[in-house]
DNA sequence: AGCCTGAAGTTGACGGTGTCAAGATCTATG
DNA sequence: CATAGATCTTGACACCGTCAACTTCAGGCT
């Protein structure tokens, strides 16, 4: 599962922070962000309680890094759909708002930790993680900006807010599944349709 | 501020559950979810730790209540837009619009727990909140019906999954608002009228 | 009137959390 | 080979939610 130490007879770990990083992923996923301790974490390591701090400052630092490297999965993923040369530009975003669904239903715990009010609201996200989540908040934008050149979207609307909403919407969907309100898994292809058909304007 | 006994000297409070119900919520507001622990709570009204414990079963139960009183102000808000009657059926859409936007936008941490994880993913809610929030999820179907039957929206779009991925916009936006992520206070107005002007096809 | 049941409020205690300080151990560099 | 610094440890503190057992008081029954 994780990546396992050689001996555990060393009195140093060897690649704890790996380890950590990795168990505590897995934790989320499993346990969900409310039944992830530092401590419960440590001891599924095999580590004393306070080892951790040796290579995160505290708690917060610990999660920016598990949502660093979301971002960096969810960017590659998303990447690989324009990649795809044999589909029309409308097939593409359809695409891409089936997957954006789709990553947020598949890895909620994590979702919400990249996306949620954990890391935003306070103001607590690290430099290294916005070096990675505000360029791909700006990608939103530019993809935006190349919907309406191409003609999916009206072209008299202001570039920034229409990416707003039209992200604010896929947000907003994936929170009313992955909170578990008002929707629920079977209901994510209709949605997701009902979305293009509302904002593609063909 | 909150309703005071008449007099400290008494050892039983005579309003307990309604005194701690409002400085829980004025906490709430104040400090955020997390700065709202029971003990504080119990200190601030001037009663002992595990008094609240008579009135609320949990912590949870506590802001179940909260959220209940949320859901009851912020229903009879909306319904006053749609009493109006010299309002026509496109302009009080944009109103409900607004108006959602608005109060997210002025009560971030109450939204937050009304419409949140904390009490929905876990399915924590208790009865009598349920009872106050469904009929109000409901009504959102109810809204988009009409505003199909009045041509303000497409009607041959599934009445259900067209008033999930409306409310979903709404929710979206007021999430990347609340939650300080890609959005700020400055930009409201205008991604309001960017939502309306997608949704509504005159 | 007086008792006495039960609601309301109290202190004590337990296990859980994040985190700091100080000491132990090992690794690697000079 | 020694020693400095990274790494890991135990101990301690201040919080938190919650249970159990005790005290206080108000209201209804005889």
């Amino acid at each position: 599962m994780s990546t396992a130490p050689p001996s555990k007879a060393t009195y140093h770990h060897g690649d704890l922070r790996a380890s950590l990083l990795s168990t505590a992923t897995s934790m989320l996923t499993s346990c969900g962000i409310e039944g992830l301790s530092l401590r419960k974490l440590a001891d599924q390591v095999g580590v004393s309680r306070t080892a951790p701090y040796h290579h995160f400052k505290d708690k917060n630092e610990l999660l920016c890094a598990i949502a660093e490297q979301g971002f960096e999965n969810w960017q590659q993923q998303t990447q690989q759909i324009f990649a795809q040369g044999d589909l029309t530009h409308k097939q593409k975003f359809r695409q891409f708002v089936f997957d954006y669904i789709k990553y947020a239903a598949d890895n909620p715990e994590l979702y919400d930790l990249m996306f949620g009010r954990t890391i935003w609201k306070q103001k607590a996200a690290t430099e290294p993680l916005k070096a990675v989540a505000y360029p791909s908040f700006q990608r939103q934008v530019d993809m935006t900006r190349l919907w309406q050149q191409q003609g999916l979207m009206p072209q008299h609307l202001d570039t920034l807010r229409l990416a707003q909403v039209t992200w604010g919407t896929l947000h907003g969907i994936a929170r009313l599944l992955i909170d578990g309100i008002y929707a629920d898994a079977s209901h994510i292809d209709e949605m997701c349709e009902t979305a293009v058909s509302l904002f593609v304007t063909d």
